[in-house]
DNA sequence: TACATACCTGCAAATATATGCAGATGTAAC
DNA sequence: GTTACATCTGCATATATTTGCAGGTATGTA
């Protein structure tokens, strides 16, 4: 098997993506299916503005899809499969204790600082 | 379901020490067994350097384990789980046809540029 | 001891990402 | 038409990541 350097950037790109934790809320919400903006950001505890940037860069790399009703933007997810890797990953995360642990520890250590 | 704002916060950073195309070939290389750090240099093709780096990081955040045999240091996973996600993601990007090729045209204006 | 090998660390520059704010757009209600 | 609402975009700043290079440590060999 070859190293497939272009499949391993694309797939950087897709984990960059989900890669940060408004963004992994976000898809873990769309699970369910659609959703429009402003309850999203309720739901998320987010700025709108910031919330939209997020749905802006998954909307260009086409992670989700958008329709409108009104003048609601309702988003749902386009390839639901990769909500099945955040769920998986926040088994994972939670199950790991001591890796949690110390993520809590550094949470305590940024309120310290 | 609460949002679990620390519990996504730490699978964020999970996902991004795994977000970079080196990194994903590194872990994906490592899949099969430990490895010194010069024989994984040249199968991937990088810098010494460069290499030690990567090794660097996913030791301080305990994704990879080290030996020392002589001189060698011999690296492993030590959560192979992760690697399965790699072989999912991989499997995943190169399905997408029209998506991969959007890779392949974003590298082609890299080199227009 | 001197030298080569195998890796690591620190630093600085380039690049990328995140975030808030101000202002713009499109839709609906009055 | 005017106002309010829902969301988007552009821009500036703050922060984080990537990378190369120079120099350091530890181990084995002559």
């Amino acid at each position: 098997m070859p190293h497939r350097v272009p499949v391993a950037r694309e797939l950087a790109e897709v984990f960059k993506l989900i890669a940060h934790p408004d963004r992994i809320r976000l898809i873990e919400e769309l699970r369910t299916g659609e959703c429009d903006v402003t309850t999203l950001a309720e739901k998320l505890n987010l700025p709108p503005t910031r919330l939209s940037q997020h749905l802006s860069l998954l909307r260009t790399a086409r992670m989700v899809e958008e329709r409108r009703n009104g003048r609601q933007h309702l988003y749902r997810l386009a390839q639901p499969q990769i909500a099945g890797w955040i769920t998986d990953g926040l088994a994972f995360v939670e199950a790991r204790a001591p890796a949690a642990l110390a993520g809590d520890l550094r949470e305590v250590r940024e309120l310290w600082s």
